[in-house]
RNA sequence: GCUCAGAUGGUGGAACUGGUAGACACGCAGGACUUAAAAUCCUGUUCCCGUAAACGGAGUGCGGGUUCGAUUCCCGCUCUGAGUACCA
């Protein structure tokens, strides 16, 4: 029979499914490999052909490693709590737990179309309830955990209560919030439970605070700094703005170094590791407090006498001509003089209506106010004014900067503008047009620094600035925490009721918390969120915690679920965790780079310090797969004399002539850039009676590169694909597209060749009559040699993940056999495990053929390599003259490197290239190359 | 601005540690089969000169360098894409 792909996927799809083909055992003599994808949101739209590249490139190392003798974890769920859904209930009604099924639905039998080998017995999905349950009780064992940095992990609050009431705050070294309270034992046994309680939620790892955060009025919802992208939400692009919230955040800034110092230790993209660092964005450097001058503040309102600021060149102290805070500085009121008042309002009313693009855009601008006020410097006590200034930022460091004009260009600009002075600070700095923030040369104008170079002087001034309680050294770090609180009605629950204003957990034993039912999904009239309308949802002891969960808290463990997906006293056993460990393979998109798998990382260095895990980083490789753009085809309309659309359009190569303009046309009736005219007929009716100016008798597109969008009528489908061509097609001409790790349009051009070599495969089991037919013969010593070049070549590129090459391998191989009239049974046998990672369906109906048990290929023993098969005893060297390749030459590998030369140059075609003359030089590289000089 | 990635035929791409640049595939051109088309098969296909072949020349974004030999290593530049940004 001929390749019928169509009935050969269905059969196999069903009897995997049947079967349980790809469960993975739990125990096994066999090691263990974990491949994961990142699991989709099912949105609405279902999958396009982009969506499977780093699925099946996971799918093919997930065979193959089966294949190795592992016992490979490959699962797949799906992340569905999220906005999408709700959007789309506040607009229907349809409960988005309905939504989320049908497009579950959806997902599945696409996926289930491409012959993926996942263990859907692990399926995962974080709006169930039996997951949410989890996600809930991680986020209590947050709540009652706080970070000891004397021994760098978390621990239970119990044990911070237990030193509280033995020796009170001293000696407890935590990450925390700033204002903490000092006592002894006594004042803390002292205190009522409720001020305990409101101590206590200083140190958790989850906590509540007041902080500002990115408010999307549109959304009616908070949004973490990931989800902003200038100044709009990443999702719908509404504008974003600044407000003041109570809100749950995540300590994870106690992690901070860990997470920094786990990149090290991991194999994963230099680029995305280089992301988390710069979102991490540690900087070392100095505190310093710069005492206020007592004379000019309005010391009624002064909380502290002093403005601490963040510096990475603490040795530029001196240097220091003005200091520069944040207009929105809480000391900003207290420290603006009656005379300077006006000044000081209209700049921050100003600044207050720019919006923070309107802000990117004037960074150009110089702009700021004098408060009226001086600090003093603390090692010189010169009078330094006070300045309020957009530049510096309220959210970074302590929201003030000790200005160096000399070495610093913001702050050079600044003093220039408004008349500062600038004082060179090193001898060799050249400050006359800007500023040079150089680290060579001696300190000048610099008191006892004056003549020490950087390293020294840095030392001495932190040394100084110690002695006097004025500063010491300091990490700042960029990241900040982590809100955790949504408006929104679909997500997570959050397991808390409030008593007398201060948050519970609620008991374990009632988790999950589910999710109540609402009326509309909008907030409710008084500005509460959504889950304010649920009726009767109250715990007996107060109200619940009204905010869910963010998209991240479900994503950020459920690759230990996978690992024991149906338990219902665990998130995962100890036996089920201490025997997958982790995840040796992860492949994704990098969008994901600093939300997700950052606090993933985050999550996972939690459970690992309550010792609920055993590896310290989750994700051990990790693969980014390229972006699929869409590739756009446009039609060009002729315009008339009037300027208007006519319904004539002109082909590609001859649009210079006419006057046109460009129309998007559905790709799916474009091949080869070729339109198919009678389609593009029915695309429209308005097109009905299209008439068009052809070249060669043919319509040519125009193409464009673009994000696959429907309104570009770019999209391709890969059920489309799948029913043209079949899945095993679809899965090989993916991977042949090129690397995995690059980017690229989406280009079914090339699609035929690929289905024409898996019918070229098919037919070498097949003679003339599309018989099986296969013969039991030794196999030759060509068939070895073609045989073995390709395993050797699929070992080598799967383990560097460079798909595209292997396919174009498995050409050469399926070529080479082809020419060779090889139907060896041996031989082929051997191919259909090579090639069965990629083409799994074709495989199977060919491994059965071949009279082996069905469904049994799957864990069949990839061939051994033979190097034996591929030696030679001739190479055919190229001859170059002055590097120039001239002529091949059949020389005997046996033959050593001076009886090559003396070859070679025996040689009558040599001579004559050579002219009679003897080569300056002759270089002999044994089955490479011989080279002459002359 | 900063950080990172990349630039190879008409197209997607290959060349792993410096050793025959353009594998494999698409497209295109010509041919076979066919009443015809589709499908299939064969041949050619980096560019230039040349009727074809032989022979010759140029050639991996640009300009230099190292080397017997550079797509690969080094220096400088241009362009494209991604991330990020008054981060003190």
């Amino acid at each position: 029979m001929d390749y019928q792909f169509k009935d050969i996927e269905q059969k196999w799809q069903q009897f995997w499914a049947d079967n349980g083909t790809f469960k993975a055992e739990d125990k096994s003599a066999k090691p263990k490999y974990y491949v994961l994808d990142m699991f989709p949101y099912p949105s609405g739209a279902g999958l396009h052909v982009g969506h499977p590249l780093g699925y099946i490139a996971s799918d093919i190392f997930a065979r193959y490693k089966r294949l190795k003798g592992f016992n490979v974890l490959h699962p797949m769920g799906y992340d569905s709590f999220g906005l999408p859904a709700e959007q789309y209930a506040i607009q229907t009604g349809q409960h988005p737990a309905i939504t989320t099924a049908d497009n579950i639905a959806t997902y599945r039998r696409q996926l289930d179309q491409i012959g993926f080998s996942f263990d859907w017995s692990r399926e995962v999905r974080t709006s169930s309830p039996d997951y949410y349950k989890w996600t809930q009780w991680i986020f209590m064992q947050l709540f009652n955990s706080w970070y000891n940095k004397d021994i760098d992990k978390a621990e239970s609050i119990a044990k911070l209560v237990a030193h509280f009431e033995q020796k009170g705050s001293a000696g407890i070294n935590a990450v925390s919030d700033e204002e903490i309270l000092s006592f002894t034992a006594d004042e803390w046994k002292a205190f009522t439970n409720q001020e305990q309680q409101s101590e206590l939620l200083k140190y958790r790892l989850t906590y509540l605070r007041e902080s500002t955060v990115n408010w999307c009025p549109a959304l009616g919802t908070v949004l973490a700094n990931d989800e902003v992208k200038d100044g709009f939400s990443e999702r719908g692009g509404y504008p974003v703005e600044q407000k003041k919230m109570m809100q749950w955040s995540m300590r994870i800034t106690a992690y901070a170094e860990r997470l920094l110092q786990g990149l090290d230790t991991i194999d994963w993209p230099e680029p995305l590791k280089e992301m988390q660092r710069n979102w991490i964005g540690k900087s070392t450097g100095a505190s310093v407090r710069f005492p206020i001058e007592k004379d000019t503040h309005n010391s009624q309102l002064i909380t502290h006498n002093f403005i601490e600021v963040f510096t990475t060149r603490v040795d530029t102290i001196f240097g220091v001509t003005v200091l520069v805070v944040a207009p929105e500085h809480e000391l900003v009121p207290a420290l603006t003089t009656p005379e300077q008042k006006a000044d000081i309002d209209a700049y921050i009313t100003q600044t207050k209506k720019k919006s923070e693009l309107d802000r990117m855009a004037d960074a150009k601008t110089v702009s700021g106010a004098f408060t009226g006020s001086y600090v003093l410097n603390p090692l010189n006590n010169e009078k330094i004014p006070i300045w309020i200034a957009d530049y510096v930022l309220a959210g970074y460091g302590t929201g003030a900067v000790m200005a160096v004009p000399s070495g610093d260009q913001r702050d050079y600009l600044f003093a220039k503008h408004y008349n500062l002075p600038i004082i060179p600070i090193i001898d060799i700095q050249n400050i006359e047009t800007e500023a040079d923030p150089t680290k060579e040369g001696k300190y000048i104008n610099s008191d006892f620094m004056n003549g020490l170079d950087y390293k020294a002087g840095t030392v001495a001034v932190i040394a100084k600035l110690e002695a006097i309680g004025a500063g010491k050294a300091k990490v700042n770090f960029r990241m900040r925490d982590a809100i955790f609180g949504r408006q929104r009605y679909w997500g997570e629950p959050v397991p808390v009721y409030f008593k007398d204003g201060l948050p519970h957990l609620i008991e374990e034993k009632h988790l999950p918390l589910l999710l109540p039912d609402v009326d509309k999904y909008l907030p409710t009239e008084s500005g509460e969120p959504p889950l304010g309308r649920a009726e009767g949802w109250k715990h007996p002891e107060g109200e619940y915690e009204l905010s869910t969960m963010p998209g991240w808290a479900g994503s950020s463990w459920y690759w230990y679920r996978y690992m024991d997906a149906h338990n219902k006293k665990e998130f995962a056993s100890k036996e089920a965790i201490a025997y997958w460990k982790d995840v040796d393979l992860y492949i994704g998109g990098s969008e994901h780079a600093t939300g997700h798998l950052l606090y993933s990382r985050f999550w996972n260095k939690f459970l690992k310090d309550l010792d609920l895990v055993v590896e310290e980083e989750p994700f051990k490789k990790l693969i980014n797969q390229g972006m699929i753009q869409g590739r756009s085809n446009f039609v060009y309309r002729l315009i008339d004399d009037d300027g208007r659309g006519t319904n004539t359009f002109v082909s590609l190569g001859l649009i210079k002539e006419y006057k046109t303009s460009p129309l998007h046309v559905d790709v799916n009736i474009v091949e080869n850039e070729i339109l198919n005219i009678e389609k593009f007929r029915k695309f429209r009716t308005e097109f009905e009676d299209a008439e068009f100016i052809l070249e060669n008798g043919k319509y040519i597109c125009g193409v464009e590169v673009e994000k696959m969008s429907k309104s570009k009528f770019n999209v391709v489908n890969p059920d489309d694909i799948i029913s043209r061509y079949g899945a095993d097609t679809l899965r090989m001409y993916e991977m042949f597209l090129g690397p995995l790790e690059q980017s690229k349009p989406w280009n079914t051009n090339g699609i035929e060749g690929v289905f024409k070599f898996l019918r070229k495969f098919w037919r070498l089991f097949h003679n003339d009559a599309w018989e099986f037919s296969v013969s039991d013969a030794e196999p030759s010593k060509a068939e070895l040699k073609s045989l073995h070049k390709i395993i050797r070549k699929v070992e080598e590129d799967v383990e560097r993940f460079s798909f595209n090459t292997s396919v174009s391998s498995f050409m050469i191989a399926v070529n080479e056999l082809t020419d060779l009239k090889s139907n060896n049974r041996a031989i082929l046998q051997d191919m259909v495990i090579i090639l069965s990672p990629y083409a799994p369906h074709i495989c199977e109906e060919l491994w059965t053929l071949l009279g082996n048990q069905a469904g049994s290929l799957s864990y069949a023993s990839f061939p051994k390599f033979n190097g034996a098969y591929l030696i030679e005893d001739e190479f055919a060297y190229p001859i170059s003259i002055n590097g120039k390749t001239k002529m091949n030459l059949n020389i005997s590998l046996s033959l050593e490197l001076k009886d090559i030369e003396a070859f070679v140059l025996a040689n009558a075609d040599v001579q004559k290239y050579l002219d009679g003359k003897a080569p300056k030089k002759v270089i002999v590289v044994k089955g490479r190359i011989v080279n002459m000089v002359v």
